[in-house]
DNA sequence: GATGAATGAGTATTCATTCAT
DNA sequence: CATGAATGAATACTCATTCAT
């Protein structure tokens, strides 16, 4: 009889936000953006279309709001590395970690892709939180401020420390250049694999972790 | 003033087929398919409408004999291997064929990639042409009588021979694994990198055949 | 701490009606009535959506309430010349009146003159309390028991004497259609001029007594 | 069988673009811009929704389009006084002329002045070709280059020359707002008027050019 | 063959209103 | 009394597809 209180409210915004991101990050991955309607993600979060606008200002919102949360979770993720050095052991730490993350939050990574894969809604999309071309160019020398850039940074002067070991022969820029590369076709092949495929991927990773450590 | 010969008017109806498919493929690959209207894909083509439709049947079919028609194209390229046989030098020549490739239809692969990625469409689209599961999952006997699963084969028993000769140590299931990987993370970075980019990509080519070999 | 008594709970509801609809009139005016939200209102007034609906059955009951308040106060003002008789003295001061009037609920007329100036919905709302076409109209026998009405037979009688003063050549009709037109001419103009051209209003106002009386 | 020819396509559009505006005017007019939906007037329009938007890009687009067109009308019916002066006898035709051109739009009128009522909304719509508070606010020198401002500049010099005349005790800036305000109460007295009361407006005409002739 | 007007099913979005708490 | 989450009917707008000419 009592009126709800506004922690109570606080918490039914929180748990129906979330589902309602939940349910068209799913839709979104399978189906693709455009193809999937306000209509079918309502329905399948059980809640009426209305809701949905009462949470997200629009689609489009929603779909930022999605990446948006995805992004800053992987970012938390790699937190420990925020040091800026990058050891051996580290590395092998560091690629075992994208291992993982990519097989947990596989849908997510499948909608990330697709997005990055139309140029035209690349930039109006991502650049505020991922930094331009970050992830998608191979380009060495990102800006500095954006996280996803630091990232790379860490990975950029491993690679150079690397050189200094290994002597005028070694290319560190080619070889970061491979790693990235390597590590996508990782991502992309780990994420369109079928689940029964997964057990022997362990061993990919140790070949990757041998060939650049 | 004389009237044309049928031969003339299939060439003049096979020159504006031609041109309808560039024009939407250019337009699929960067707006994304659903973001194309027919509207825009025959104004650009500089034709109406109604005469899109007397071409192809409708939007998705115009899709299909794009991909179709790109997929012929590039298996058409692999045709000298077709003797089912690898040797070294000609794993070095077919992967630096691979590069070729990717540069010279981008926007092609672009929008093939782009597809790819939802599970969804993936299937109700690919599995006629290129054999379902070929380019997408890491699989390695694929079904034998599809062109992509050839070159598949192709691929395999090259790293399988290789593995005769490296003795036990060497897994060649990984290393086709790895190898699949590590195409199609160049394919993904070449096709998104800018132009500006592509001096340096010989470098990674040798790398990778460096590697494989 | 002592419970508040009834007297005291009918006052709070008064206000809190007030502060609803004088909230609602503003905006009402202001951006129009379909294009101002049941949200809107309440956000500004600092109340819920939910207590709207306690204090006004719908949106159409709260611009109803609104406009028959105002309509009463209006009528109200012009309480003293009950006595159905304008003699000239009065006549002079009816028309002062009737500009304060303007200036005073400039936010209501606006609201009032929109309202009107829809065909399909001025009968739907304003027959009650006005009378149909009593003001909208330059119809000179209107309905005898609308408190509008008798302004306007008031009016109209004030010009039937002017007549039987001025002679034959006088038209009484014409003459009570003419003020009556001037002093819709000064409302709309009243109402929607900036403040600063306020100042020049009293000499307009002479010139219409000088004009009438 | 024949194509149709582009002068054909042309005519037809330029009938449906005509029958689309005329029943949206209506009903604009009647029911308010707002509360007209678009399924309504494409219904009375005897066309289906999407043709609609073959024509206007949106209903905000079709209701600038109605204006403009009935302005650029009204202005021609006007173009005889170009020559920026009213003489006496032009004077009286120039009143008689606002008559029937509002009994000859009353629709439009009606239209116009709903829109002129709406704060909000007046400086968003109008300012482009009537020119800003040139026909709402009684200013007297406005911006010579709208065509609106023209009329009223000519208006304005007319009553300065009449003050010229009538030497002291007249003040022409008190007049011409004067003049306009009661142009105004004519308007929407006319325009709201029903028919059967029309054919005593001569008279009332006759009365405003003998006050400011 | 060629055109673009016309259709209608579908899509995102809005908003008055209800109701559990 | 008070709240704001939830609903659903309505609305503007889009676009693949058809078809008369």
């Amino acid at each position: 009889m009592s009126p709800r209180t506004s922690k109570q409210f606080q918490e039914i915004r929180e748990e129906k936000r979330t589902l309602i991101m939940d349910t068209a990050l799913e839709h979104f991955a399978r189906e693709g953006y455009h193809a999937t309607t306000i209509t079918h993600i309502a329905k399948h979060a059980g809640i009426s279309k209305g809701l949905m606008y009462n949470y997200f200002e629009s689609k489009e919102a929603l779909l930022k709001a999605i990446i948006e949360r995805s992004v800053k979770e992987v970012l938390n993720y790699f937190d420990t590395d925020r040091d800026g050095y990058l050891s051996e052991q580290e590395f092998e730490f560091f690629v075992r970690r994208i291992g993982v993350l990519l097989r947990e939050k596989r849908v997510f990574w499948s909608l990330l892709f697709q997005i990055l894969m139309q140029s035209e809604v690349r930039e109006h999309f991502l650049s505020s939180f991922v930094g331009a071309g970050s992830l998608e160019s191979s380009g060495i020398n990102p800006a500095p401020d954006m996280p996803a850039a630091q990232i790379m940074k860490v990975v950029t002067d491993y690679f150079v420390r690397k050189g200094e070991r290994m002597g005028p022969g070694y290319d560190p820029v080619a070889e970061t250049k491979l790693f990235l590369l390597t590590v996508k076709g990782y991502a992309i092949t780990s994420i369109y694999a079928g689940d029964e495929e997964e057990a022997e991927d362990e061993k990919i990773i140790n070949r990757i972790i041998e060939m650049f450590k």
